[in-house]
DNA sequence: CTAAGTATAGAACATTGTTCTATACTTAGT
DNA sequence: ACTAAGTATAGAACAATGTTCTATACTTAG
């Protein structure tokens, strides 16, 4: 291919720059997440992240926003056994993890200070969070997890895979299956929110 | 009291830099945290972080240190009943957690970039974690959490823990009663594992 | 009371996010 | 094809950051 003219097409800069930016991120961590080094790395002038996006925030931003419109659409019920959903949804939302990490890092890890979304970034992250009160609602429908808030229990489930899934990332996981051990996980956070119903005292 | 004289003593500049980090990092959290605020807050010339520690990433270790050091001391069972007390130090955790938030952040929050523990540092870690692996052991002696290695299922239930107080001290937590809901979430999540033994299939 | 030790102020450096400028290139409208 | 508006670019510049180095002046141990 030819050369890249000098000058960067206007409709090339937004994408150019959010791969750039996602790749960095995979490859040196927020260490190496500076203005300077995302603008070399797609090609373009540093002013290009400050007329695009509003500086290293708004690109942050989004980022954040495209992984929690991406997440939502992961964790979406399709119509099928409640119970069988909720178990998917919590391994649909650890596979979004571990293929977007760079994503994960930005929405969940809390790696970059002075950085807030946005009210509109979130908005679309409450929206993701809803999908999994569904899941608990359909559940709640066919007899599970009774005497409990929807949302209150939907918190617990997430914190829990949250906390699981951050240390992995973070490499802090020493079990020899991955998968299987996650699996173990959550069947058993989730069998333990449920026990109610099971054997009620 | 005196105007304190111009220079600081010697040994009292590591406790003032530590009360003044602390302090600070409990103030402005991560974002105001620098040498020179720290040193400012302190009374102290900014060089008295380059003296008494190595810097600022000297500092967290020393934070991060003194940390796990109470958190292991707070956690060692006592040699009650297994179940009580693995519950106890749940509760434990968490009350270490809101009481010493800036030690948390060091310890769990991963919020500063370019920090990584030194080896020491990281073993006082693991000692603090060998205290819930002790816990578990003793339960699985009086027959709870059959088939499960007890340090895989140490790791099961801090990532629980630390997922939702993560949550909580970035004040990501909805619920009215908060000691109530994490406790019912701590034995719903220790129910989940002990299930196999109330009812095994 | 002296000598070794050390806390201090201040300058200095590279790197960071950010803003501003003038220039040169693209692209839309005719 | 030509012109005019738009815009990507390089580069300087600024304040704030972590860090190092210096000379000075104070403490304190012997």
């Amino acid at each position: 291919m030819p050369p890249r003219p000098q000058r960067t097409p206007s409709q090339l800069i937004v994408p150019e720059v959010m791969n750039a930016a996602l790749q960095l991120l995979s490859e040196t961590g927020p260490e190496g997440f500076t203005v300077r080094a995302i603008a070399r790395k797609a090609n373009v002038a540093p002013m290009a992240i400050y007329n695009h996006f509003e500086g290293k925030n708004g690109l942050l931003d989004a980022i954040w926003t495209e992984g929690f419109t991406v997440l939502q659409r992961e964790l979406a019920p399709i119509g099928g056994d409640p119970e069988d959903e909720l178990l998917r949804s919590g391994i649909a939302y650890r596979k979004f993890a571990l293929e977007h990490k760079s994503h994960y890092t930005v929405m969940f890890m809390n790696r970059f200070v002075g950085f807030t979304p946005s009210i509109t970034a979130a908005y679309v992250a409450t929206r993701a969070f809803q999908e999994l009160v569904k899941h608990i609602e359909r559940c709640q429908s066919v007899g599970m997890f009774p005497d409990i808030a929807s949302d209150n229990l939907a918190q617990m489930l997430w914190a829990a895979c949250h906390g699981y899934i951050s240390l992995e990332i973070l490499d802090i996981n020493f079990a020899q299956d991955r998968d299987e051990t996650f699996l173990q996980f959550l069947s058993g956070v989730q069998r333990g929110f449920d026990a109610l119903r099971v054997e009620p005292r």
